[in-house]
DNA sequence: AAGCCCCCCAACCGCGCGCAA
DNA sequence: ATTGCGCGCGGTTGGGGGGCT
């Protein structure tokens, strides 16, 4: 009856990653794909209970995390996005694909929610202290009805647009999660750079293989150029360079020596070139646009008061 | 320099939903 | 139809770093 038992609780270890454990995560999900996160554990010989990879994964590092200072541009957006859906993180975040559903969370909580209060804090006596305005709580539903409206429809049309997309170029066995679909393994050069260099700072003499699991760091950077097919099969030129630019940056080094200023400003580069790259390709959808644009608070009022009229017309 | 306090964020916790057996 | 697990999500926590006294 049911499936087998998750995880036992005894000898699972918590708290922060270790680059090694990092590593060895990376290295399995390059090869597998990510899903089937029961299995993680006991295929790699990590000590950590599913929920745990998944979320390390997810969170840190998925490829195409963008991690860092928010741009304006950003703020603006979480902050339309916060006012329409709510705190519905996983969904804000998917307009922010760079950008984790949990770092939403945490900039909205440590800065967002402070800057707004002190904005609102005053004059606008009438707004509650999660920035939102004291409409009715039937217009509220009706908003909320045409919110998840929208966005079913924004996500069956992206869906439907990334199967076609992907029909040619992916196998059924390295089906990458539908959530994140956009992205390749291979774009994952800056997180492995970035969890390499700590691994390094951390650890100087550098342990080219895992005994208990059996992958090593060559396997996690060279699986990244051959497990392109995810979804995009333009890899660009900066990404080749920015590949063999890891090979000899991370490994021909052997790992522990300091770099020179050089070294660091070529590396910056070359991300400069990654994250341009990926810019480009993935072009803002209308409905981004919108949220970018300086004029969307009026703009979100039109479409609001837009489904207020059409949902009597027989919308819903 | 030392101690204290505050803030940030990575990770954990608990819940609900969907699906497999 | 029922049970129980996997997964995803939002809320919360606590360790560590930085600033202040």
């Amino acid at each position: 009856m049911g499936r087998p038992p998750c995880c036992d609780k005894i000898g699972i270890k918590k708290g922060p990653w270790t680059p090694e454990e990092d590593i060895i995560l990376v290295s399995y999900i390059q090869e597998h794909g990510p899903g089937n996160w029961r299995s993680v554990p006991t295929n790699t010989g990590l000590m950590r209970c599913s929920k745990s990879c998944r979320l390390r994964w997810t969170n840190y590092l998925r490829p195409g995390i963008k991690r860092g200072n928010f741009t304006d541009q950003e703020e603006k957006m979480i902050i339309h996005l916060q006012a329409l859906l709510g705190n519905r993180w996983a969904a804000i975040a998917s307009y922010l694909p760079q950008r984790t559903d949990n770092d939403i969370k945490n900039f909205w909580n440590t800065h967002l929610k402070k800057k707004l209060n002190k904005d609102q804090s005053g004059s606008e006596e009438g707004h509650d202290h999660e920035g939102h305005s004291p409409s009715s709580s039937s217009s509220q539903q009706i908003k909320g009805q045409w919110e998840r409206r929208l966005q079913t429809d924004i996500h069956m049309a992206k869906q439907a647009l990334s199967d076609a997309l992907s029909l040619n170029n992916v196998s059924p066995e390295t089906k990458p999660s539908p959530s994140h679909a956009s992205t390749t393994y291979a774009s994952s050069y800056e997180n492995i750079a970035r969890l390499m260099e700590n691994w390094v700072k951390t650890t100087p003499s550098s342990v080219e293989t895992n005994s208990s699991s059996g992958y090593s760091i060559s396997n996690v950077v060279t699986t990244g150029s051959s497990s392109s097919e995810g979804g995009q099969s333009t890899t660009t030129c900066a990404q080749d360079h920015a590949f063999d630019y890891l090979l000899t940056f991370k490994l021909c080094d052997g790992g522990s020596r300091s770099r020179s200023v050089e070294e660091n400003n070529k590396k910056e580069g070359i991300f400069q070139d990654l994250k341009t790259g990926f810019e480009t390709q993935v072009p803002l959808t209308l409905l981004e646009k919108w949220l970018c644009d300086e004029g969307a608070a009026q703009c979100h009022e039109d479409l609001i008061n837009m489904s207020l009229e059409e949902s009597s017309t027989g919308l819903f």
